[in-house]
DNA sequence: AAAACGTCTGCAAACGTATGCATCGCCAAG
DNA sequence: CTTGGCGATGCATACGTTTGCAGACGTTTT
């Protein structure tokens, strides 16, 4: 409960309510002495300006909302991106002097507008929705909506994305693999219209291919939720196939971690049998073993660009959609494939790649590479 | 821009904003006809109450501010593990109908207080904070200052805390080592005052030595800042000092991780050589090979349990501060000392474990154990 | 000397809601 | 018929700030 007011301050002072609030607010209009004076008293009295009044004159909140998509399927753990992405927001917003109101929920109703609707925020950014394209356009549309979403970004769409360029990100993770000599090489991510970020990552992986001159089998792929498990599931479904892929571009690091897992259980080493590369630089993963070649996302430009664009929006600017460039981290999980495993030589002491990739599919439709 | 505003709900409804403002607040006073009938109306019309006039005028902002520690010396990332209690926190709140103001900070200045000065939260809950006990403590001496801490519970202080019992959750880490044949049982963690959490598990440590009657060399207990690069050097100058230890309970999982690395790197196999054990179990740590070993706590009911004290603080109903009790997650970096092990028995066709700490230890004052 | 101007300050009206109090209609009891 | 009571509604005010407007004062220009 603030009990001191405005008024009191300006009693002690002298002057009136109104030179209160202007000194304040730093109103050119106040004389220095005075405000000096007001400022002193002011912090002495500990007294500090009532946001509910102040919000309600000025009509200006100086918050922004971040929505957090809730899965109810993840068991409502939240994808450590989206939490680590939060963070650099927060933060962002913190230095232009906006307060960040956070929420976790499903996108239902309309609670986005409402947050607007109700003067609680004055702009809403998505983390996280991107089963929920056609929604958020919808939402774009209304002019009066200030919504930024991080997603895909697609031109001549309504609605202002900030997102990664997940189809370069695609690229250069497999343009990697293919530069350290493999030429088979498996991709793990669910490319259902939910995940259009995957979607993305998917396309970059076959531009990648296409420009190597190489021909895809497409059962290289495998769909995989974006989750330990669903990697674990993944890979297993690859290897059953019986292809002789050197190695695995994932569209989530969590999918690597269980796609590391599953070949590790059918003793297929990583890096020395399978190359291993994983998309978001998750904080945990580069002290995994091995640490994993992944494609970082610039959490902190991210959001700061996030929040840049949405002050942008609620100033009444333009605004354009904005892609970031990824960035390949090399580390342990990808390596230089080996001569004797490219080429399909007689076996020597040590079992050639393609035998032990046969002794690792388990089923019998084995086909060689 | 909310432009409709319950006087024009009033007008179309044929009533007065009075009745609009009772109606929607669901006062027992407005015939449920009349209720029904404002409802539908302000449906259509999509109003939403202005949030900045409802808590100017009622006093009450339906807002709790959520503090996480920003730690500089960190590269300001902020520790997975309160991200993952930030989010059971928000969804805690939400289920009361409350809202959450978060903001990452160092704690300077009184800008706890002022969320509550300046009327933008009823009230605050602290994460991360353990360094700053004392002052924590002024601020819970002031009667107004409505403010919940996660951290450290020490009965009879001034402030309101809920907490992991961290003591028994450094009790049953070590236990669960001694159950599993272990002996020398080194401890890596900051202990210092900045640390009270990690104190209390090394005080929970010292306990399972006491309770099984064994000595202890305290010079297995190394210092480490909470991150893995931390733990990675605590494990070294472990490793350096030389002592014959079969296991490490590290006061952080991120510490675990380090000192996995470090063993790794000195050829010693966890768990095979050594058993890890961890602490808070980190969401990417089940996925991690080998899968750590941990105690975790549980972030749900923390969450639940403060955002209700909280509340009731608010509500001016007593609080007590709350111990939560922690649960040991048995993954595989621990295991059963073998016999070969822990007898320092003649080298077989296998090292001895002992020889291959003596092999690990780079300075030449190794000492048998 | 009057007029014009610039600088600072005060007055007073909003902003949209919640709520104590008065009111009104109606019915039952006296 | 009067009175009292109850349920439902309206009236009017206050919450503490921001801000357009006007005024006061001192200085410069005409």
């Amino acid at each position: 409960m603030n009990r001191t007011t405005a008024s009191e301050i300006a009693e002690l002072a002298g002057v009136s309510q109104s030179t209160v609030s202007r000194a304040l607010r730093g109103s050119p209009l106040v004389n220095p002495e005075t405000r000096e004076r007001i400022l002193r008293i002011a912090n002495e009295k500990n007294y500090k300006v009532d946001s509910s009044a102040s919000r309600l004159r000025s009509r200006h909140s100086r918050t922004l909302a971040l929505l957090v998509h809730d899965d109810a399927e993840m068991g409502s753990d939240i994808n450590p991106f989206f939490l680590s992405m939060l963070a650099t927001i927060t933060k962002a917003a913190a230095r232009r002097n906006y307060d960040i109101l956070l929420s976790f929920q499903q996108l239902s109703d309309n609670w986005i507008v409402d947050y607007e609707d109700s003067n609680k925020a004055e702009g809403v950014i998505l983390l996280g929705y991107g089963g929920y394209t056609d929604y958020i356009r919808k939402i774009g549309m209304l002019d009066d909506a200030h919504c930024v979403t991080w997603g895909p970004v697609i031109d001549g769409q309504p609605g202002h994305f900030v997102g990664c360029d997940n189809v370069h990100g695609g690229y250069i993770a497999t343009k990697h693999l293919f530069d350290l000599g493999h030429t088979q090489i498996a991709f793990i991510g669910d490319i259902s219209d939910d995940c259009p970020e995957f979607q993305a990552r998917y396309t970059g992986y076959r531009r990648a291919y296409d420009e190597a001159g190489l021909d895809r089998d497409p059962r290289l792929h495998s769909g995989a939720p974006p989750s330990e498990r669903g990697g674990y599931e993944g890979a297993e479904r690859l290897l059953d196939r019986g292809l002789g892929f050197t190695a695995v571009f994932c569209a989530t690091d969590l999918n690597a971690l269980g796609a590391i897992r599953a070949l590790r259980n059918r003793n297929l080493h990583v890096p020395a049998d399978v190359s291993v590369v994983g998309f978001d630089d998750l904080p945990a993963i580069a002290h995994t073993t091995p640490a994993l070649t992944t494609v970082r996302q610039d959490t902190a430009t991210a959001g700061h660009v996030l929040v840049e664009t949405l002050l942008d929006l609620i100033r009444g600017n333009d605004v354009v959609s904005r892609l970031l460039p990824p960035e390949l981290i090399v580390r342990q999980s990808s390596r230089q494939l080996r001569a004797q495993d490219a080429a399909t030589s007689p076996a020597g002491p040590r079992q050639t790649h393609a035998e032990r990739l046969a002794q690792a599919a388990t089923q019998t439709r084995f086909e060689r590479p």
